[in-house]
DNA sequence: ACTGCTCCTGGAAGCGTTTGCAGACGGGGA
DNA sequence: TCCCCGTCTGCAAACGCTTCCAGGAGCAGT
């Protein structure tokens, strides 16, 4: 490449990348003949020599739910047009993830790192803090790491303050329980700790009966929602974590002959794609704003224009209402209706 | 590291990756050190030296969309457990694609490529073949290329004849046309193909008034239903090229009052997790599995174990029939019922 | 004791960039 | 005319590994 260009590989170097003096005449020509050989710079090289590898992880527990691939595909729109590339680790149990920390590719690899929602272990986030590159979280709030988010409790308390002043006082929550101890969400927690304390705030103390828990996706809120079928008195609404457990737990009211949301009002959270074709009532959330936010906060970090000190962004949530939510019957849930 | 050890890096290298002699009591000194500094390899100067990289590229144009994500999930865990890296590269639309192909991040970066299911151009795919790495291409196949997808016009068939079976025969098409021209999915033309087909062979030359178009997704499966809504004489059936369209197909008709399946049966393709929320009737992929398999071909190529050929592995579909197709209500469609 | 092995280890040459340093060149001010 | 300075370019030293090659040690067979 140098020799067709007749110049050194410093000049290629400094051409092809912006850097340093070079007269306009030998850049042209420089790039003539890169152009010609279709030559790209050696990205390992070039990053061994440089120390900026132009590549971010990210990890991620799950893709095919609608959340991780909003933000994933926000990431990428963002690191893309960058010019940086995505390494993605998909850490869908907690065996993948001590793999992962066991093998810890990351390790001089990356510029930085996201990391969406994982459930990591005080361990882990050491070992990724000795990574000593910058860290954005994603969907959960890290201690000491920039991080992009929504206010869970505050989302699961528009949820369920929806359902209370609908009338409701017999709310169940329907959540996600982890495949692998250990590999729960922390937005988990928040979103169950919002639907305790809204309650509580309405002087509604619900029995624990009430909380019921399968595992992620459609599935585990079919399985959840069967829970609630076959206790003792069915709640009049339901508050469900995420908007793929509300979708199976209306799946399991609609097969069990109840009618939504006549004998039984649902919510959701999220603002799946899917929520409007079900006419879920769901509190929204912009999954690939977070995704393209993060991407920018961690880009403006390893350009050094981190002038601004981590910061926690927190997106706004809204609740959307729409056709699963309503009044309980009167009477319904309390004595059979007469 | 190697100092630590009391050894030559020469030795490090050849205790941490298990090639060549070195005595077991050396190597446990050396892993023991490893383990102490909790130090890893650097891949980029690994990779420079060895010209391996043990990280592959997934070129995507939808993460989104459930077929993509599961594809890219099966394809993760299958890299994750051999220890490779995967770089994913997500290319939304042909500009996207330009840029790509433009800055070729894949040279010298990675060991081998998966391309899912992308529109590719001729010259975009002689850029691909002149990296000279293994290439597969999931869910289309290229000439010439290992790729592992299924039979897309038999899929149609299966869901068209389905519907001519139950006695159907005003049929219509809902296809998803790209955002960008020439950005198209060669699944979606082979799938249109299998239902003029399919038509044909049941002697039924639809008008191409039945065959309508919407943007990829939910919504442009609204949006082409809609059209046929708006058209002069109601189909009494719709295949949908893919699931997604057809849920949105499904919200359509809801929203016109329209009762499924006595007014209009639906039938889909991808057996989508959805798909069984909705009852809806479709042709079922394993998608997750296709990616895989994919991974497997392609690091069995990487790995020398190449003894086979380049092969086309085509995946089974089924149809799985549930709530959202009927015979149609005599009459209907044809003349006004009495 | 010497030869010929095998097994283990270290030296050193890359791999393809980036970048600090220095030299060459040319122009403007004293 | 001389000197200084700024601009452009090349040299060469990293970057942190892998791998070829050679040498040393230990051992068995003559």
């Amino acid at each position: 490449m140098a020799a067709l260009a007749g110049v050194s590989p410093a000049t290629v170097s400094r051409s092809l990348s912006g850097q340093g003096n070079v007269s306009a005449q030998t850049r042209e020509r420089v790039r003539d003949a890169a152009r010609r050989l279709s030559y790209v710079p050696s990205p390992l090289a070039s990053g061994l020599a440089s120390g900026r590898t132009r590549t971010i992880g990210v990890v991620v527990p799950f893709l095919t739910r609608w959340y991780f691939g909003s933000v994933v595909s926000g990431v990428t729109r963002v690191m893309e047009a960058a010019g940086y590339d995505v390494l993605l680790y998909h850490l869908g149990s907690a065996a993948d993830r001590d793999r992962f920390f066991a093998r810890m590719p990351l390790a001089r690899r990356v510029d930085g790192v996201l990391s969406l929602c994982m459930p990591l272990t005080e361990d882990h986030t050491l070992a990724l803090r000795a990574l000593d590159i910058p860290l954005v979280s994603v969907g959960s709030r890290m201690a000491g790491l920039p991080s992009v988010c929504i206010d869970d409790v505050a989302a699961a308390h528009a949820a369920v303050n929806h359902l209370i002043n609908l009338g409701h006082e017999n709310i169940a929550f329907v959540g996600g329980i982890p495949d692998d101890p250990g590999f729960g969400f922390v937005s988990s927690e928040l979103r169950l700790r919002g639907y305790r304390s809204a309650m509580g705030a309405a002087g509604l103390a619900p029995p624990s009966a009430l909380e019921v828990f399968g595992r992620y996706g459609i599935d585990g809120g079919a399985t959840a929602m069967a829970r609630l079928l076959s206790g003792a008195r069915l709640p009049t609404a339901v508050f469900a974590e995420y908007d793929e457990l509300a979708f199976g737990a209306l799946w399991s009211l609609r097969r069990a002959g109840l009618a939504i949301p006549q004998d039984v009002s649902v919510v959701g959270l999220d603002d799946h794609e899917m929520a409007e074709v079900l006419d879920l009532t769901t509190v929204g959330q912009d999954a690939a704003s977070q995704g393209s936010l993060a991407a920018t906060m961690l880009l403006e970090t390893l350009d050094g224009r981190s002038d601004t000190p981590p910061t926690d962004i927190v997106l706004p949530t809204e609740l959307r209402v729409r056709g699963t939510t309503a009044p309980p019957r009167r009477g319904v849930g309390v004595v059979p209706s007469t």
